[in-house]
DNA sequence: ATTATCTATAGATCTATAGATAATGC
DNA sequence: ATTATCTATAGATCTATAGATAATGC
């Protein structure tokens, strides 16, 4: 089972997209099967457990590839505090939104507790370990106050994802998203008082 | 019809619990009416258009409630800038969380389009407005630089609203919560940079 | 008469399973 | 033989509507 890889990816991709937009319950089989061409009972010859096993299986490898992007993206930025940031800010821009909030409240209470739990550490994690690896570098070259940078790297994200609520029409391209995630980004670092 | 405005209400306070924190798909008309004690099919004396009627009178009551609330708890905090802020930080850390990104690209889909993008304008605007006017002000008189006091004021209701994807166990009461958020504030009015 | 609520049910999905079938690998 | 996919269908919801019924107001 499981042997034909390529499918099984193509699945996973699907339901990434779906689940991602629009969350575990507005997302049905059908859906899924129907943007990978097949029927939606065959999903479960690669999901026995069905929809439930789909979701975990993307979100697991979603984080993951989160975590790896990000700090792929902060190793390639170099040494400065601000490039770093910006490079986690246009991580953020350049990718689908991760709706935090959504999946805690919303598609969680539709997963098994065991694996919702887990599920959220491990969000946390990979998401804010290597945000608060920079916060916490910079704190100790005294570039920055940050007395608890993990609490500082949650903020930067929910910070950045704010820049995909913002309508279209006012950031039309992904170049304008990256702007405005930057921007976001140093309106934290520099702060917003004149002094 | 709807003359009974007290089980109205009701009917809107228990809709609204539940579709701002699990959203439009994961509540069903069977939820909304055990929380009235019910039958489902009654809601239709009330709502018409079903689960849709509801689920847009809620929105809206919500939105123009935050408004308020917002306007109301900015006027109370006086003239000082970040005692302002910090209003509008306690207010969300003491309310129901607002998943922007969840109602947008989740809940949104399943309304249709002419009241969708009616609602989405008016919780930017709502949500917004009250926020920016701080923000426009304090610019006005040099203490802050702010190019464009409407993208700051989202730019803090998402930082803010990050607040409330932080487990329970991080912040067990409203009262770290209040203290969260109002740090969250005054890291962005501040900076994370040392000078 | 009107208002508010209920029961019963149609019709539309959705998830999940069973079993058939075609293609591939030994 | 195994792998991958399909058809068909059971069973569980969910939304929405029709029509009955009880309570209230004139």
């Amino acid at each position: 089972m499981r042997k034909d890889n390529k499918t099984w990816r193509r699945i996973l991709d699907a339901s990434e997209n779906l689940f991602s937009e629009l969350g575990y319950t507005a997302v049905t089989l059908q859906d899924i099967a129907a943007a990978v061409d097949m029927r939606h009972a065959s999903l479960y010859y690669y999901a026995p457990h069905g929809k439930e096993d789909l979701y975990i299986a993307v979100m697991e490898r979603g984080f993951r590839h989160h975590g790896e992007g990000l700090a792929q993206a902060i190793a390639d930025a170099g040494d400065d505090f601000r490039a770093r940031v910006h490079a986690v800010a246009h991580w953020f821009a350049t990718h689908p939104p991760i709706d935090l909030g959504r999946i805690v409240r919303s598609d969680m209470p539709h997963i098994n507790p065991a694996d919702a739990t887990r599920l959220i550490e491990f969000s946390l994690e990979t998401l804010r370990q290597p945000i608060a690896a920079v916060i916490r570098e910079a704190s100790a070259q005294g570039l920055v106050q940050a007395d608890d940078p993990d609490f500082v790297a949650m903020a930067l994200v929910g910070l950045l994802q704010s820049v995909h609520n913002v309508p279209e029409r006012f950031l039309p391209t992904q170049a304008h998203r990256v702007q405005a995630a930057q921007a976001c980004a140093d309106m934290l670092i520099d702060g917003l008082r004149v002094r």
